[in-house]
DNA sequence: CTGAAAGCGCTAACAA
DNA sequence: TTGTTAGCGCTTTCAG
């Protein structure tokens, strides 16, 4: 009676050799008409397929992994799915395997350095063929990735951490603030709308380079760094109009940011475009949500996801994969719209 | 010269065999030794690990689940992690659990009743210890909850799937809009904003019974029918204004409606909540980018998700888990913001 | 075309 | 306390 109650689950699955004795066969013939690449009698594999079904058998994909060395498999550390750009990527890297034979199993790793280590240790231990990470940190992070790299193909995505031998997919993030500055100086007057920056404090490689391109093309203009966070631009609009900004050309570090600028400048009573103009970064996840629509840097995702598919799939495949130290950038885009016109106000 | 270019990741493992060798044991004391439950001499103890440590031995988790037949993993399946409700139930999951020893793997179905299968039939042949599923749809998910629930503990989470032998945890959705129509009553002047209900179509158990709990208590409030989407709800407001509609309280079936009905709002020049209220429901992942803050139904997410790791630690344990049938529903609460306060207006 | 057997890496029962 | 061995479920030589 202390077993469990009304629990049923059965834990010791269908294995091939209750199909083999099933159809009285050897579990090496089991294992043939499963895979379907030997060749054998049709009538013989029809059995076994039909007592298979009838037995409600299951591959164990562990004993499979544990013989084949393979586990198609792949394991993506998040640094948070709370930030909507992260879980839109997740979506989008889980969506570009799933033409493949490749299940990708998303971790999160809350932001924390050790969860990131426990999340990297455990795929690792389950023998993922491959694994891409967000790394939390630009500096902690380095050991992880390292440590992955030393035992399977990994692939940094989005953020890079310090270290010179490891493969990297990403955005040209100082191209697109090349952009958004090419577009201040020609769309707006600047005199009116001075630029302002509020960015996320360099912890992060995109925090980093978005910062540094917009710092260098427009090294006299006000900066502002706090985290990737919708509160940091709340708060950031509000500590500007406290100063007395009462307008200005923000630009933001990533679209979370932004949208907090935009409810910040609209809490105070100020117009957006018309006395400030916001623009955003990254162009994914919930920048729909901004109101009025925000003029934002596009990542291209697509590409960047396919990049990972094309380098996972040719390292499995064993042909002249992309090498270590691969660094595939690709040019984002930037789309204008209502939160800065292509026009001077 | 066909090999990988530059790549030179270790694909075979050290194993316990070379840690044996190493220090001139058997494999067993190996085990004995990283496992550490076993009495062993304290110098050999020390001896074995450093040998590891040196080496750079890492646990085959594969071999040892094989063995165990545990594998300390659960599965989860979230439906869409663009969907900003999903991606932070499915960060909290995690994050309950990142106190135990279990780690959880997230799938993304895509929506896709095919991938979902997909995601169970890999989870299963990865033999996870448990199982947490957000099915995709009321009807068409039957067939993986059932097929994941015959091998596995399965929970389903926030929605449920027709069938009456499941586990499930979730939130009162009837309470929820019990609290928001006494809201209502109590609050508002409902001659200037009747109540008008944007849910969507009940093709899943939350927007099946938080609508029928809308409909039963105002039955002969307008409602309109779309889907958990920021568009939808951007949609709904432009088609209600275009049928002359100037002012109501409009009730949602979740914070991404929400957000879309307070932008179409806006965008056609109407206040929130001078002209419409707008009330939302989860109250969790982006709701806190509303402008002006939403009133929404909060779900009590803590609760839930510590409930799920209850559950699957008693089975694992063995001890008298929940019944096979159990449904833990929690209540939630409302939480009044400036979207629809607490005063006439 | 089919079966016997080895072995992937690990843990635990049994011996010593 | 330590070693030997069986076996978790699977695939694949190697014989037949």
């Amino acid at each position: 009676m202390e077993t469990s109650a009304g629990s049923t689950n059965k834990r010791s699955a269908v294995t091939m050799h209750d199909v083999a004795a099933h159809v009285g066969v050897s579990i090496a013939t089991v294992s043939r008409a499963l895979s379907g690449n030997r060749p054998m009698s049709q009538e013989l594999r029809d059995q076994v397929l039909a007592a298979a079904d009838k037995l409600g058998y299951r591959v164990n994909l562990l004993g499979r992994a544990l013989r084949l060395q393979r586990t198609f498999s792949l394991g993506l550390v998040v640094p948070d799915l709370e930030n909507p750009f992260f879980s839109a990527l997740a979506q989008q890297v889980s969506r570009s395997f799933s033409k493949s034979n490749i299940d990708v199993f998303i971790y999160s790793a809350d932001n924390d350095i050790k969860l990131e280590h426990r999340a990297i240790q455990s795929f690792l231990g389950r023998q993922v063929d491959g694994l891409v990470l967000i790394p939390c940190h630009e500096i902690d992070s380095q050991a992880n990735v390292l440590l992955a790299d030393s035992s399977v193909i990994t692939i940094q995505l989005d953020r890079l951490v310090r270290s010179p031998q490891t493969r990297y997919v990403g955005c040209d993030n100082r191209h697109g603030m090349k952009l958004v500055v090419e577009h201040l100086h020609r769309d707006v007057d600047l005199n009116r709308q001075p630029p302002i920056f509020v960015g996320a404090r360099a912890t992060s490689s995109s925090a980093h380079e978005r910062l540094d391109a917009f710092a260098r093309s427009l090294p006299n203009a006000k900066r502002l760094l706090g985290s990737f966070s919708f509160e940091w631009g709340q708060q950031a609009a509000s500590d500007l109009i406290d100063q007395g900004v009462t307008a200005g050309s923000i630009v933001t570090a990533a679209d979370v940011i932004a949208l907090g600028v935009i409810a910040g400048v609209q809490a105070r009573g100020y117009r957006i475009p018309e006395d400030f103009r916001v623009i955003g970064f990254d162009d994914i996840g919930v920048s729909f949500l901004a109101h009025p629509a925000l003029t934002s840097v596009r990542q291209p995702v697509d590409q960047m996801t396919n990049t990972i598919v094309d380098i996972v799939l040719g390292d499995i495949a064993g042909h002249g994969v992309a090498p270590r130290n691969a660094r595939r950038v690709f040019k984002p885009d930037l789309m204008i719209r209502e939160s800065s016109p292509s026009s001077p106000l």
